[in-house]
DNA sequence: CCGCAGGTTCCGA
DNA sequence: TCGGAACCTGCG
């Protein structure tokens, strides 16, 4: 369809886009990736405010309130101190036909649309935290220093949408991380907004008022239907997505949200501990899913997610091997490393991966 | 076929 | 307040 003006669309920050891209970090499914020659590429669906469009093929004006636009990053693997980016906007929007280019805007509509965009990537890829000062700090402690060797370029992933990541994190507890993948995009295939783009399919995230609908179990969904089909027929239920018992916790979160039990902007206004205590509420949420929402939802970096594998790590690295539990660990981490938790539980899980650490300490 | 990984919940000391 | 079993599914 149409994009920006490649040479423009450009950060110059230092980043590993992939690194960042493939650490596993949990707050949402990964991107695509397609890697041409030298460069690596990575597609994602953002959502956007914008005014109302024109939309051409029917010759009427769509309100939508904010528009899906897709983003094309794109890093050379030599040069981790930039990349490129471009955006498209869809073809076709739950099967309409939805004609937009570049054309139906004003100057200053791109003017706002393209701002909106860099944002939005600045804060996806934490593009205002300070890595160099980061960097400073981590090489002053001789347990995490080594860390750098395997790290350098990597951030935080800060999800695009709080409640996906909501929802997301309450899908990876006691989970792999291939299978949780899986569930959330079946989720997406199953119920979210189908949206075309020239570059190809890609499905939006349902929102909480639609999880409240969709049935927990084929059995339920079959039911429904008056089992007019064999039972395996049908696919449409959150069972079927394989998020198994996790599926009557991601309805009830969504009932909390919309109850506004659990309002979602006034979390961006608390502290850490209220923020956590108040998270912990939603059921399928304990400890460890909580920060990793608050990190990776809400950008409180001074979370400290501790699973099994932080826990061995930190009772490996700094207390000599002596197993410690996983709330003492989250205590340490958030005492040791203030505001820098986050990045520091981020750089010490990578590292411990890439440097066969972790093969060391299992058990 | 079975064993295992993974965080939260629930149950019973 | 704590330890430990049960939970669901995919993978080896």
């Amino acid at each position: 369809m149409c994009s920006g003006d490649m040479s423009n669309l450009r950060f110059n920050s230092l980043i590993n886009l992939k690194l960042t891209q493939e650490s596993g970090q949990t707050s949402q499914a990964p991107w695509k990736y397609n890697s041409i020659e030298n460069m690596d590429k990575f597609d994602e669906l953002i959502y956007l405010k914008v005014p109302s469009i024109n939309n051409q093929v029917n010759d009427e004006t769509i309100s939508l309130g904010k528009l899906p636009i897709l983003l094309k990053l794109s890093q050379d693997k030599s040069n981790l101190n930039e990349f490129s980016y471009l955006y498209e906007f869809p073809k076709k929007v739950n099967k309409r036909e939805f004609s937009l280019d570049i054309n139906n805007f004003s100057k200053n509509e791109i003017k706002i649309i393209e701002k909106e965009i860099r944002d939005e990537i600045s804060k996806i890829y934490d593009l205002n935290f300070d890595l160099e000062k980061f960097y400073n700090f981590l090489l002053d402690d001789e347990k995490l220093a080594p860390s750098l060797d395997f790290c350098n370029g990597l951030r935080l992933f800060i999800a695009k949408d709080p409640f996906e990541c909501i929802i997301s994190s309450i899908c990876s507890a006691n989970n792999s991380i291939a299978r949780w993948t899986k569930s959330i995009d079946k989720i997406k295939s199953n119920w979210g907004e189908k949206l075309e783009f020239e570059s190809g399919i890609f499905y939006s995230f349902p929102k909480p008022n639609q999880f409240l609908d969709f049935y927990e179990t084929p059995i339920e969904e079959a039911d429904a239907d008056g089992h007019s089909y064999e039972i395996d027929c049908y696919t449409h239920n959150l069972k079927s997505c394989g998020v198994g018992y996790r599926a009557s916790y991601m309805k009830k979160a969504s009932k909390m949200i919309l109850d506004n039990e659990v309002n979602i902007s006034d979390i961006f206004n608390m502290d850490y501990d209220e923020a956590f205590d108040l998270i912990l509420k939603i059921p399928g949420v304990g400890p460890k899913v909580a920060d990793c929402i608050l990190l990776y939802g809400f950008d409180y970096e001074e979370a400290f997610p501790s699973d099994v594998w932080i826990k061995r790590i930190i009772s490996h690295l700094y207390f000599d091997g002596e197993e410690i539990s996983a709330d003492k660990t989250r205590e340490f981490g958030m005492e040791h490393f203030g505001d820098y938790a986050g990045y520091a539980q981020l750089y010490l899980f990578h590292y411990a991966r890439k440097s066969g650490l972790m093969d060391k300490i299992k058990k």
